[in-house]
RNA sequence: GUGGCUGUAGCUCAGUUGGUUAGAGCGCCGGCUUGUGGAGCCGGAUGUCGUGGGUUCAAAUCCCAUCAGCCACCCCA
């Protein structure tokens, strides 16, 4: 019994929510294809060596999040976390270092064993983009100018706000974890037990942490931009400035910080308020350390990845159905006939719907319910005739037309 | 992993201090209408009351456990 319900935080998806879901992912793809990025589809399953080496061992994801099972040849299998892994491997696999540089979207279904809530699933699904091999800001300024046109193109623009940060290359930040260690731990009672934990794992996470006494802590600590060495002030400058330059707004968020171990220099999410704690819709930054890491050769890299299923939640309405054409046979010698007729019809691009029983009236309820645009209808009277007669459902207007000029005729309802 | 709230028909929900055959609206099916939909009228079907245990003469109702959903923490898309 229980069999019969899907697996926690899993769901079946359908009808206008499967089209919002398709919606997010064909707009992003479209958008990703004239900023000139090829989609590529990796694996959903992949070695565990490949999220533990790239997320770091001790990220929750590594811990405590992953879908990982061995396999029945006896291989650590993990269902994939999030996209980035699998394509820096699979840059790695094919060899394509040598062709610089690499511009990727993908979209598909991620997995992560938490506790569900809203915007929160252990199947969910991305679209997400990354460029490999540009060192320079031009490529952060294009996946993010193409995040802010995806989210516009959506009709969610005005829901949402870009924050950005900076976290500098390794020595700024090295420099600036030391100063930010330091400063917490004078204060370290002061400190909520999830944070105390932090200041020894990963410190630049206390700087997100909702407790409020730690908030008041954060509003004092020393800020990132401070640490910043020459050479990470000037990137973050040159990202700032070019997306200025082609419009987009962004606020400056000094305490945005990321919690996989790769990223570098720009990190940023686009955000809302209308999801509840779940407010980040798209989310990505730079990882110039990560291919290296994984045993490539060291190439630089940034990308984002975006939540579908918290984008279509902000979806006003999903893009309507186009009204078919109902088809409608009347007495048994017309089956045949109106089987044709439809036939014809969807070869030539027409959408139809043809019911498989009942009688005229129940064949009209039915094309009124699936909100048809016209009814074509062939009963023994028509056939005789070789014409049919073809209702506007909309005007309830009528007339019989030659079978030979239906096709025709019906581009009025296209 | 932690905490709070909630599980009754396909959906939204009602169900009194435990008491007989568990209800409504919407939807669905059928009829009024055997060649005409949307409105209307008439009729109908549908529930392991999330699951398992316990208390009781009697449980949708009380108790325990468990599962799931929602919300929040954690973390993140």
């Amino acid at each position: 019994m229980t069999s019969l319900k899907p697996v926690r935080g899993t769901r079946d998806i359908m009808n206008e929510e499967c089209r919002g879901h398709r919606h997010v992912a064909s707009v992003g793809r479209d958008i990703a294809r004239r900023y000139g990025f090829t989609e590529i589809a990796t694996p959903i399953f992949e070695f565990s060596e490949v999220f533990k080496r790239t997320l770091g061992e001790a990220s929750d994801i590594v811990t405590k999040e992953m879908y990982a099972f061995e396999d029945r040849g006896g291989s650590e299998i993990t269902l994939r976390p999030e996209g980035t892994a699998g394509i820096a491997r699979a840059f790695i696999s094919n060899g394509l270092t040598q062709n610089l540089p690499c511009k990727f979207f993908y979209e598909g279904p991620m997995f992560r064993y938490e506790r569900p809530q809203k915007g929160r699933l252990r199947q969910f699904h991305q679209v997400g983009v990354e460029i490999l091999g540009v060192p320079t800001p031009q490529a952060d300024i294009e996946v993010i100018a193409l995040g802010a046109q995806m989210l516009g193109e959506l009709g969610v623009g005005d829901k949402t706000v870009l924050e950005i940060n900076s976290l500098g290359d390794r020595e700024s930040r090295a420099a600036y974890r030391d100063v930010l260690v330091a400063y917490f731990t004078g204060h370290r009672d002061a400190l909520s037990e999830d944070s105390r934990a932090r200041l020894e794992r990963n410190p630049l996470r206390i700087l997100d942490s909702k407790d409020k006494g730690d908030r008041e802590l954060i509003a004092e600590a020393p800020d990132m931009s401070d640490y910043l060495n020459e050479g990470s002030r000037a990137f973050f400058d040159t990202v700032l400035d070019g997306l200025e330059s082609l419009g987009v707004e962004m606020s400056v968020n000094p305490r945005l910080v990321r919690g996989l171990d790769y990223y570098c220099h720009t990190a940023f999410e686009f955000t809302t308020e209308v999801l509840g704690a779940q407010g980040a819709v798209i989310a990505g930054g730079r990882y110039d350390g990560l291919i290296e890491q994984m045993g490539g050769p060291s190439t630089p890299g940034v990308g984002w990845a975006a939540g579908i299923e918290r984008l279509s939640m902000l979806l006003s309405e999903p893009p309507a159905l186009p009204r078919p054409i109902a088809v409608i046979p009347v007495g048994e010698g017309a089956q045949g006939p109106a089987m044709g007729i439809a036939h014809t019809l969807r070869e030539n691009g027409y959408v139809v719907d043809m019911g498989y029983s009942g009688n005229l009236a129940k064949r009209m309820k039915r094309a009124d319910r699936m909100n048809a645009c016209a009814a074509v209808i062939l009963g023994d009277d028509e056939l005789e005739r070789n014409s049919a007669t073809l209702r506007d459902l909309d005007s309830g207007e009528q007339s019989e037309i030659p079978l030979d000029d239906l096709t025709d005729r019906l581009s009025a309802f296209r």
